[in-house]
DNA sequence: GTAAATAACATACAGATTGTATGTTTTCAA
DNA sequence: TTGAAAACATACAATCTGTATGTTATTTAC
């Protein structure tokens, strides 16, 4: 027999991979929780017993999203020991876990829509959040981390890298854009500019 | 006795502006076609007259901001004759239309979720699109427009300015992000490699 | 080991929303 | 001026969401 420790894991778990799906297929709006619990093969009451509504499940996916994509870059930090290697490592990490389907649509898009900015700021925060603007400092040169406005280019930086995966995502060549993106890179840790 | 067009504008511009004020304040899910006629003092008949649904009156604002933002960049450069000054008078141009509360939520967050990122490119090329591209291939010296990924450097460049704008609506310094921007602007347009 | 308590899940319901179908009134065109 | 068409209003059917209330399984206390 089970122990309820299992069944509530078995039960979150279908809830969630329902969710992913169709969230990621139909978007947020357009999917129905009579959708959900029919794909996931449970009764609407399971869903609201575990989740407090509709969008609450949405966190749990992106969560794990967001987990996962985190996970990858990091994992690809972990063989490169120096800092510039180890940037356009997970840089390459990053746009390879973005390439998942439905990936970029869930983070980038539903997301933000259905649990606001904010809420995705932490969520961001809590899994891999820190990793590019960590990275970026590491690979610049002495000088420039304290002149130059880094948390600002960190941003910046990475709703460039956001839109080079939607790019891709939408069919474009990613040859182009990961070279886009190397040049932004390569420039900010080595050529930008003393002040 | 009014004409017909007459009414027709008339009645079109309440909606739109009942729709974007409150599209703004609680996001497109969150407002009700009840609560967008109340605004708007009239019946929901009449919204359902002028618009297919919720969503294309949603896409009416939408083109309406984005045509606001498109003709005051394009308004910038007017005086401006030197390549790289008007790139800049554009960037600041559009940071300031920026500013005009609930547009960066509608342009950036609600607007892509809502209508999808295809109609958003389909807008965004119908009004101010080509812009950027076009900018930036006049600043540059002339063998890099050929040498680099004009295109793919465009668009994460204009994810860049978005997420500035993003920021800035969000209360950060805006100084910090608009010398973030002008880096990279001079950068592409001036320091970029020869390939 | 059993009974009370609690967690897991199912069913039933109330309120609200969306888009459409069907009226009514005002302008337009012949 | 009268028929047609556009502008607007009202009424309706089909969801959908979240909650309240049941029922069944598992823990926990004794």
């Amino acid at each position: 027999m089970p122990t309820n420790r299992d069944r509530s894991a078995a039960m979150r778990a279908k809830l969630i991979d329902a969710g992913r799906a169709l969230f990621a297929e139909k978007g947020f709006a357009d999917t129905s929780t009579p959708d959900i619990a029919r794909a996931a093969g449970v009764t609407r009451g399971a869903m609201y017993h575990h989740f407090a509504d509709k969008t609450d499940l949405m966190r749990a996916v992106v969560e794990q999203e967001a987990e996962v994509v985190a996970r990858d870059i990091h994992r690809s930090g972990q063989a490169t020991d120096d800092a510039h290697g180890a940037l356009m490592a997970g840089a390459k990490a990053y746009f390879t876990a973005m390439q998942v389907p439905g990936r970029v649509r869930l983070l980038l898009l539903e997301g933000p829509s259905a649990l606001g900015v904010a809420e995705m700021q932490r969520i961001d925060r809590e899994t891999g959040g820190q990793t590019l603007v960590d990275g970026l400092a590491d690979a610049m040169p002495e000088h420039n981390t304290t002149a130059l406005p880094l948390e600002e280019l960190a941003n910046v930086l990475s709703a460039a890298f956001d839109r080079a995966a939607m790019a891709i995502a939408d069919g474009a060549d990613a040859a182009g854009y990961e070279d886009a993106i190397a040049m932004l890179l390569s420039w900010l840790t080595g050529g930008a500019p003393k002040r």
